[in-house]
DNA sequence: TCAATGATTCAAGGATTATTGAAATATGGA
DNA sequence: TCCATATTTCAATAATCCTTGAATCATTGA
């Protein structure tokens, strides 16, 4: 993830119904949401939802596929895991203020992490 | 750092010369910069940089406080470390894939996060 | 007190982003 | 083919954000 890239993905990240839409498919995982689905649960029209959906897609923090009618929309957890490593660069070097309240966080990945940190 | 704050960061954190300021106090440490130094090394005009870093303050990320005649601005780790934190809570509950390559670049912080992790 | 320095505030504008509803597209089944 | 469903696209409006330059405020030293 690149400095332009993450511009992106905080402007996508700014606005409240994004925001929302973004933690409801980070945690309905790998079966994602269909987009009218996303709507409902966001209380949005559709054409607002396919709005925003777009706008995340372009930030590539999500990614959709079609499955007959519906198009299912997935959270990209490469690129959000990408970002979260964009901000805490610079930091480490010296700042690990930063760092660790989010190794607190992360503890739930703690094999993983125990793995890397060897 | 709760929903409405971590709007707000991001939104902070999705222009241009706001990001390039928080990488700057980032590196800088605690002795800050000071305004006219911002401006200078993002090359924006004194009125234009603070209008940003009044938006950056009001975000949280980063503080301010006088010196004789300078604005000394630095950035709050807290803050950074809370939003880091942010985007990473949802994605822990069964999605390690967002927290792993955040512990790859927290590796500088081993020390304080192998304690957590015991 | 006066001038110089460092920074902020304000108003005007230009630019970008968000919302809305109507129209268009794509898919699957009767 | 025709209809219903699921979603997107488009154009118009509204709202927000960014930039600019002039004016203002705060601090220091002569």
């Amino acid at each position: 993830m690149d400095q332009r890239q993450a511009l992106i993905a905080f402007g996508a990240l700014s606005q409240e119904t994004r925001l929302h839409i973004v933690r409801m498919l980070v945690v309905s995982g790998p079966d994602g949401m269909a987009a009218g689905a996303i709507a409902e649960k966001a209380e949005v029209s559709p054409s607002n939802i396919s709005f925003h959906l777009k706008e995340l897609e372009r930030s590539g923090l999500i990614a959709q596929q079609r499955e007959s009618r519906s198009i299912i929309y997935t959270a990209n957890y490469e690129a959000l895991g990408g970002l979260v490593r964009f901000l805490m660069e610079d930091c480490c070097s010296g700042h690990p203020e930063i760092c660790a309240p989010a190794a607190e966080v992360a503890a739930c990945c703690a094999p993983k992490m125990k793995e890397k940190l060897q």
